[in-house]
DNA sequence: TCGAAGGTGGCAAGAGGTTGTCGTCCGTTG
DNA sequence: CAACGGACGACAACCTCTTGCCACCTTCGA
């Protein structure tokens, strides 16, 4: 019971140790670990053989600190809690791994400053860096770039490599499903006008609209939170038409919450998108109608795209790598019904209580 | 436009050209960060702003080499898309960020194997190691904490220190709480039998029920997620009763689902309590009442207890941390009514799509 | 004025791998 | 039998930072 608490027995087994073991150089151990070819395989085989006795690993530290290969790579995140992150780390990782790279995270934690701080202090450590969903400015990251091999998601940063999501396809998709439906008149609740994503996702339904030959209007900036969703719902009824698309997920979710809250049935009265389907939009009564990105193989085809380029390709810089979207239909989207309830005389604001905080794409 | 893709401009500066720049001994420069009252405060003055100038930062890989104080850690998930662990790896990270420590994730993916591959190479690396929710036998566990000073989360091995969650008040308030509303019989689903705190919160439970004078029932065990849940909604109506407390909130949402297809109504016919409050809990309709573990505050004593045990401290290894929860009490639990609906003929199990898997506590 | 003490800075030896270069050994061929 | 070539393994330098030890200089007390 008294288990050894802190580590370290002794030290761990270096290729020296092995070394000596096998009657060899070490420099033989190494290659016979890094290079077999360039040794007998009979040897080999016999010094692998004793270094697995041993319990000897090879150590990392020491093989990145001579030739920059640390076999790492970081990951940046604005906001850990930010459900759209969850399938982009999950992809990341997996990806990371079949190559025996590990993962390290920096949570940027909404802030600029601490974000910039945790790569700096991982940058000398790792391969290469994905910034997933950053908030630092173009300036930084092309530094950033400069430094490491880096590669942006869903940002386009002149001169830097980027994995982005293309809307265009999707969004044709949601447009015409909401036109499909009967809705003439959409509300695109937008999201933060500093975030790349926004002005893409209005730029694709700009076209998409003028191609169905429907009316748009945009309320917003809301910040792109539940909080956000539902502080729409009240501008909402300044404008209100019988579809809304919002900005992300949440956004849309806060929606649901405050016209539910203000008697508005979704989606009798108001039929509602997302973007991004993450966990949750399930979930919801009615489940929500949403633009699917792929979140895990964005995440994957990032580092996919970042490996390569430590790898000493040459990736367009100026045309990244584009990833379509697909529509998910669920109940949250329907028939425009022509007779609509006049709103209610005083909108309610629901309270929120999520367990999470719930944040930016 | 034809920016620099791939990074390495030239070489990061070391402390040699930081002392050539100087004047001095690249011990000194050495020094003059890690030891300043080992300098003179002029020289050492001079020399940290030489290098700033010249953008040197001092090498990770270089420094845990020689002494292993790499500044890292590890945290160990069995996977990463489950809600559960979010809040956890926020917290972990947050407190790591607060002591300069860098956080390297682990993403098991549901995979033993998988798990331990990746701890071993990282081991090396970090100076200790998190097990938040891990997939590894006691005997691993064991000597991965051998090797490294190791902290486990939620889960009690003999000889390793652990954090966990005490949920003896919280289940304790739950229980009130269902009696209060009238309910005087309470079916337990359970999760997978190798889950630890499967067994503590089903002990728990039995203890506060006593203290009640509740009777109980023990359905499962399930897979810890939502399809797990739906299934638990077939099995349920064998033994009904008016109140449900699920293992953990994936498996209660799961029930709502099944529940609500099968046309039983919650909280009407049936009252529902779910454990952690992960994301999306208050998204249902009903909100889901559940036992909070505050996974945040979690995440943050593992590491820091794991910054204790690195620097040297003997923590209590046989009797855990413990952090207690607290009752959310939101729409699914209610008054029980006499007249219960019957169940209906033909149960239906209705279609799944989570965009996330939906994996286990 | 000289020696001791204390404050500074430099030298060099690691920490654990990787890799260019070279010597050795063996077999083969003329 | 000598020359040659290929395969294999050893040596040593190197990556960057840390640190024990020593030398030097200044200052102060005797």
């Amino acid at each position: 019971m008294a288990g050894s608490t802190g580590g370290d027995g002794q030290a761990a087994p270096t290729i020296y140790d092995v070394a000596r073991a096998a009657g060899v150089a070490a420099s033989t151990v190494s290659r016979a670990f890094a290079r077999p070819a360039r040794v007998n395989a009979e040897t080999a085989g016999r010094i692998r053989r004793i270094a697995e006795e041993m319990g000897y690993r090879t150590n990392p530290l020491a093989r990145a600190l001579l030739n920059e290969r640390s076999s790492m790579i970081a990951l940046a995140i604005s906001d850990i809690t930010n459900p759209y992150c969850f399938e982009i780390i999950r992809g990341a990782q997996a990806a990371a791994m079949e190559v025996g790279y590990t993962m390290l995270l920096a949570d940027g934690q909404e802030s600029d400053r601490l974000e910039r701080e945790t790569l700096d202090r991982a940058a000398r450590t790792v391969e290469g860096i994905v910034l997933a969903s950053t908030r630092m400015s173009d300036t930084s990251i092309r530094m950033m770039a400069k430094l490491r091999p880096l590669i942006v998601l869903n940002r386009a940063v002149a001169g830097v490599p980027s994995v982005v999501t293309d809307y265009r396809h999707g969004m044709r998709e949601a447009v015409e499903h909401l036109h499909g439906l009967g809705h003439s008149h959409i509300t695109y609740l937008a999201g933060p006008e500093a975030a790349w994503s926004d002005g893409i996702r209005w730029q694709a339904l700009r076209e998409a609209g003028v191609e169905w030959g429907l009316r748009l209007h945009r309320l917003g900036p809301y910040p792109p939170t539940m909080l956000g969703g539902v502080a729409a719902a009240d501008d909402f009824w300044r404008r209100s038409t019988s579809a809304v698309i919002a900005y992300n997920d949440l956004v849309a979710l806060g929606l649901l919450r405050g016209l539910s809250a203000a008697g508005v049935r979704v989606p009798q009265d108001v039929s509602v998108v997302g973007c991004d389907n993450i966990f949750g939009t399930d979930l919801v009564t009615p489940g929500l109608t949403t633009l699917a990105a792929p979140l895990r193989f964005l995440g994957r085809t990032a580092v996919q795209s970042l490996l390569a380029l430590i790898s000493g390709a040459q990736p367009p810089v100026d045309k990244p790598v584009s990833i379509p979207t697909r529509l998910v239909v669920r109940a949250s989207t329907d028939e425009r019904r022509p007779a609509r309830l006049a709103p209610p005389a005083i909108p309610v604001r629901p309270p929120i209580s999520t367990p999470a905080g719930t944040p930016a794409t």
